[in-house]
Order: C-alpha cells, then structure tokens, then sequence
DNA sequence: CAATTTCGTTAATGTTGTCTTAACCCTGAT
DNA sequence: ATCAGGGTTAAGACAACATTAACGAAATTG
C-alpha cells in the first residue's frame, strides 16, 4: 500500500528537506505552505497522515487542524505537529485541538522517517481495529481511542470493564472461563474475589445490553451478538 | 504426545531460564532471539505453542504474530506475550494482531509451566473441537463454545448434560459402562446414586432425540447416529 | 493540595439453574 | 411370578451466579 504523507510548513526549505527524506522511503508527499492550503490539500488528496507547523501565516496549525477534523474522514487522518522544543504551550493546545503527536524541531531525518513509519503503522492498525469492530453486531471497539461504539451510541468504559469487553468480544461465541478472564484481564498473580467479575460484567451488560453477554454456568462468559 | 514449545526473547538468561523449565516439564523447546528469526523457526519446527517477547530488536512480538498467522498452519499456533507488567498498550494490540494469551513478567517458573499446560490443553481441545464435529451425523459438539447443534437446531446443555454428550459423542458406538462415565463425567472420588446417570441420558433423548442414545441392559450406554 | 468524583473490589443477601435423590413404574429374562 | 436393571417424574438441596450497597484507593478537579 502506498502511503500519502501531506506536509505542512511556511518554510520552502523545510518543506524539500522532509519532502526529499519521506520519498526516499518510499512515501507519497505532498505539500502546502499555510494552513488553508493544507485544509484544501487534505481534500484533494487525502493522505493518512498530515506533518503540520504549528506557527504560520494565513490560518495557523491548530486552526487547520480542527478545521480538517470536521470534514469527512477528517477524524481518520492522524496529524503531528512540528514544533520548537519546549513549546509547551502550543503542545497542550495542539492536544485540545486534536493532534496527534508532536515531533520536535530541529528535525533529523531519522528521527523523522522512523516516527513517520511509527505512525503509519499506527493508522493501519486503527484501521483494522475498526473494520474489525464491524460484522460484530453494531458494537465498534475502538482500542487506540479506548471508546466503544454501540449503534452508534458512544460510551467510556472505565479500563477493567472495556479490558473485559475486548477480550470477550475478541473471540465472539467462544466461552472464556472465570480463571482465563482472570488471567488475561488481572493478569497472573493477582488475586481477586470470584464475585469482581460477575460484577464488571454486571456493568458491561447495563451499558450494552443484558443480551450481550451469556452466562455459562459452571463454566463462564461469553459474548454473542 | 510431545508438545513444542518455541521460546522467542532476545536476552538469553530469559531464554535459559524458561527452556531449563520446560524441558523439565517433558516438552521439546527451541528458542529464537528475534521476530525474524522466530517466523522461520515457526516454519520448521512447527510447534504448538510460542512464547513470544512483545518487545524485540529487528521485528518485535506483534508483526511477528502477524506474520506466522498469515502461513501455512499459523492459525493453529497458539501465541502467547510475555509482556512487562501494567504495559497496557501491549495487551491491546497484542490482541489486535491476534495474540491468544499474556503472562506478566518477571516470569516464575511455577506458573509459566502451569500455564504452559492450560494452554497445550486447550490446544488439545481445540483440536478436538474441529474433528468430533465432523461426520457425527448432523450433530455437532463445539467445546469452545460449549453449544451443541442437532440438524441446525442449537442447544445450551447444562454442563454434565452436556460433558456426557460430549463422552458419549467422542466415540459413536462404543458403549460406556457406568463406571466409565462416572469417572469421566463426575470424576474417581465424587460419589452418586445410579440414577443420576439415568436421569441424564434422559435429558439428552429428551433435547436431541430418543433413537440417539441406546442403553445396553447390564453393561452401559452408546451413542449412535 | 484539599475537595470531589470515579473506579475497583468486597461483603452481604437474593435469585436461579443445575444436580441429585427418592419414590414409583416398566420391561424382559429366568 | 419374580426380580434385576433400567426408566420416569418431580421435588428439594445445593452451588453458582446476580444484585446492591458501601468502602477505600486512585484519579480529577477547583
């Protein structure tokens, strides 16, 4: 598959440096010198992943980005923000207005190519978290967001909770004894009572539907849509 | 039957450690120190298990899991993570890329070689599963789902009601005497009446069908379809 | 860093399905 | 006819699970 990258910097010669170092690798690039540049971009071109300045004319990169994030398949798109070290206001506000990551300038282009690389393996695995969630019923777990999506009603399930719900619903139909729930979501030394996860499942069932999930007396859990 | 073990961490006093355990145990092991190097021990050592660390030079744990479900009899395997206590990221994509099981470092020897054997057990199983099915008659035992088709018809037995089908099935033909059953189903030491057995093998006729179960007066029961 | 909320766990008590038994019935062999 | 071996039924005992509330620990918030 070939990666689309669309970088974003009101510096040229910024702009040919990673440009040069991404297309070595193997990347589609392209590129924008201002925010609303990059917001048409975006459109036309539809990378999977955007590298933005934090600092330019026209429509700075927050903007940009929260502007991207409200078009379609905006929310799929992960964008990093390039930014000067120790920014540390621009890094929190780059959080609210839905970054991604951040990478720090001066940028090495090592740096830059293995964590371009990191990221993209990321957007795969986002992708196949959701296609996965699909054919499951109408219920989406999305494990990069720790969200799940029940007929399109949202929901954040505390961690146990969504830990048990993913490993239920990683195999539906099958049944997961007590012990193996205990294991896999406790983990193997920790000791808990049996009534902990009858609970949890109490939870799960309130919030998703007392359908959901089966009980197998004397055996254990399991979920079916 | 011997089991196969493949142990894959890149520190060699952890590979040491866990092979001495094993092999101790009776199983056969081999080790690989990296995820390239594990993908193609897969291939020719073909085991049943792997024991996998997440975090790896050349090719970590999870493109390595990746990689070996996607071969010949790479579903088969069962992989398990060794992963670093409370790294919760790893659990969640360790499942995404088709993970079966975790157990938390630091490793103690007694419950790695426990686990082992759950595991190799439920492979068993698993084997078990897809086999027994097949060629029954319409009728269909899943141990992982611990359902029971008949003619398309689904059925949730109760767990003896449906650990004595399962017995019964294992073997078309073959009678069982009452001992037999009373070992298998109920176990050497848990003491009942003789007619709990009968009260069973009615249930069964009952759901499943009358003509399915023959008694043989004086000597036990068979299944046949 | 105090105040507040949210989580995770447990204990106490309620509920239900499952297992077993007891009592009685049936059938065929001797 | 008698009796051994099994069949049938329903009721009670029991283990397993459900539910609720409450507590401390952890995370959030002001």
């Amino acid at each position: 598959m070939q990666f689309k990258v669309l970088l974003v910097d009101d510096e040229q010669d910024i702009l040919d440096l990673l440009k040069y170092n991404l297309e070595k690798e193997g990347f589609v690039v392209e590129t924008a010198s201002n925010g609303r540049l990059a917001v048409q971009a975006f459109e036309s071109f539809q990378p999977q992943l955007i590298l933005m300045d934090v600092m330019m004319p026209e429509m700075d990169g927050m903007e940009a980005c929260r502007e991207i994030r409200d078009l379609p398949h905006g929310s799929e798109v992960i964008i990093a923000f390039l930014t000067a070290r120790n920014e540390d206001y621009s890094q929190m506000a780059g959080f609210e207005s839905g970054g991604d990551d951040y990478i720090a300038k001066p940028i090495k282009p090592r740096i830059l190519v293995s964590k371009v690389k990191a990221w993209l393996k990321r957007w795969e695995q986002k992708a196949d978290a959701t296609s996965t969630g699909i054919g499951t019923g109408g219920l989406v777990i999305d494990k990069e967001k720790y969200v799940v999506t029940n007929n399109g009603e949202v929901f954040h399930l505390p961690k146990k909770e969504f830990e048990l719900l993913a490993l239920l619903v990683s195999a539906p139909g099958r049944v997961f004894t007590r012990e193996y729930i205990l294991n896999a979501v406790w983990g193997n030394d920790v000791i808990v009572g049996d009534r902990t996860i009858d609970v949890h499942i109490r939870k799960l069932r309130e919030k998703l539907g007392e359908e959901l999930f089966k009980t197998i007396k004397g055996v254990g859990y399991k979920f079916e849509p």
